[in-house]
DNA sequence: AATAATTATGCAAACGATTGCGCAGCTACT
DNA sequence: AGTAGCTGCGCAATCGTTTGCATAATTATT
């Protein structure tokens, strides 16, 4: 029952012209007379024509298609920042790829392979947890595909970027503690390669200082963000002789994590200790008990910015384009 | 900068031999000798070479491409079935393209068009909460192109399915109600075009019946599952003179939205009024008040048969396959 | 040594589209 | 009438592969 995919082919037979005639109707080139374009558009739309893909990429060299890498769909900031790469994305006629990492870099290598092969127009992502070479984005650089990177960017790999002013959060998120009185603040970052760790520890440390705040190597934590070890930093963390008062999270899904254990230890989160994180995401306003502040990360629109600079990268000719930087400001929002 | 990408004609070049030796050679044709075939696959792994996915197409008429169809990334439902049928495709070499309804009928229509254009091989879908008209699906079937639906699935509409027994699930749940002691239940269900509303209200029927309880259809309300029309349905739940002990929820979202309601209306979530729900969520596990019981649904699982199913259909020549109906058995799990 | 039987390889068409170049046929001018 | 200048189209090559049908090279057979 396979129905045929018409082809410019048999428009051109049916219309007694020629393929190249058809071709170039199709696309309104001026050599066309008026009439015989008007009768192959009107055919080509009767007959649902569409033109093969292949066939286009084979001469212009364009899938119109791009690859996502992100860690994990499941995680409510990614999910909106697909939303919003879709949407700039399939508005200019573009198919999206999505692939997860699973936060493991060994993943994240075999879908760039993946996406190469399959000969994107470009690629966006989002680094996994464990991602300290870069390799398989030079690769991808080789091949003349583009890249941009959004919220987990790569460190000193120069590349065009959308992100968040972490370091700025992380300084107000910190800060608004220390307003309410609250000094003895611990970090339970992010794994140490993520440049986004390490920014958090740069605002924390600032607010910190700003404040006349002694600096505890104890307090700084850093997770690769399972359950787990989240889990054991957060026991750590309590086994304290000097309990801190606060806990900022690397963002809500860690925070998560981490009250849980303080439950499971008799603690009262956000009583017998605050809770702060990065994110804001909206599941959280189902908790009974969500962190009491934390910083709007804007998923929907870095995806945004990011699917815009890539198309935009792609259809550049220019290939020696600077590298795009966007840092987004940063809002805290306060929730008790 | 852009590197080529290795071609055939290439690897045929500089090893003096044809185009069709090295393709045959690369194909393991046996006609090629036994030498031949060793220095081409060997120049050709050393040159990195993969076939052009255009190029195949045009002569397979092959993606190595599916499409997948749901309501929201976000519901962790649907992001971990995803996670699925990545598993399975990806591991046959095909790639997943994903696209997002967000529960409009218009949205999926386009979406499954935008396939048809790209030429996927098959495609998985779950149906928007607004679909009613299945014109989209019997074009892919016009292409040729074969389609598997999994959780929400069309009705009246013969079609490979995966889903699970939402029918028993809905019984379970209720049954456990009543085997509380708990008799006045209130069904707040999905939208009445969904199969698997229809099916959660027939469950809950027959566990009503068989526990000799009275049928009230004030207690049935259907939701278009956002978080306003759930709001609104649960509020005239709320203002019934007989007021319901237990509301079974059609998802666990819907359920979070109904607390809220709940909570706001000064009645404490599974003290005054108790929750039951659908799809056991992971995410749920970090509420302080989940519902008391809910039917698992096993997204990952879903995921993977749809996927097996998908692949299987596409392999087989065989155009006349009887459609596939996989039921999975539910499990109720309770929470408090 | 000539021929048959293998074995190994090459030619060229085809897939569906784009595009540089060439060539009719018409009009208009001298 | 002859020629220049348009206008409107068609030819054929090309993109990277696959594949049916030769053909060449090698070995075996007599």
């Amino acid at each position: 029952m396979e129905k045929h995919q018409t082809t410019i082919k048999e428009i051109a037979q049916a219309l007694n012209v020629s393929i190249s005639t058809v071709s170039r109707a199709l696309q309104g080139d001026p050599r066309i007379g008026l009439r015989t374009t008007q009768r192959v558009k009107e055919l080509a739309k009767s007959l649902h024509y569409t033109p093969n893909p292949a066939a286009l990429l084979l001469k212009k060299k364009k899938t119109s298609t791009i690859g996502v890498v992100l860690p994990f769909l499941k995680e409510e900031f990614f999910s909106m920042a697909i939303t919003g790469i879709e949407d700039i994305i399939s508005e200019k006629g573009y198919n999206v790829f999505v692939s997860q990492s699973r936060d493991s870099y060994e993943r994240e290598v075999k879908a760039i392979k993946s996406f190469i092969n399959s000969r994107v127009d470009g690629v966006i992502v989002s680094l996994s947890v464990e991602t300290e070479h870069y390799e398989h984005f030079k690769e991808l650089e080789e091949y003349g595909i583009p890249v941009v990177f959004f919220d987990r960017t790569p460190v000193h790999f120069p590349a065009h970027t959308v992100k968040c002013n972490v370091l700025e959060g992380a300084f107000k998120v910190v800060n608004y503690l220390v307003s309410r009185g609250i000094t003895k603040i611990a970090l339970l970052n992010g794994a140490k390669n993520l440049g986004v760790s390490k920014e958090r520890l740069e605002g924390y440390s600032a607010a910190i200082h700003k404040n006349g705040i002694e600096f505890s190597p104890n307090y700084v934590k850093f997770t690769n963000l399972t359950k787990e070890d989240t889990e054991a930093k957060m026991l750590e963390l309590l086994a304290l002789n000097d309990k801190p008062q606060a806990i900022f999270a690397f963002n809500d899904y860690v925070a998560l994590d981490a009250m849980q254990v303080c439950k499971h230890e008799g603690y009262v989160p956000n009583k017998d200790i605050y809770f702060v994180s990065f994110a804001n995401l909206p599941i959280c306003t189902y908790m009974e008990n969500p962190p009491i502040a934390s910083v709007e990360q804007f998923a929907y629109i870095m995806g945004e910015r990011a699917a815009q600079i890539l198309v935009e990268v792609i259809d550049s000719t220019n290939t020696e384009e600077p590298f795009r930087e966007i840092v987004l400001a940063t809002e805290i929002r306060i929730h008790d």
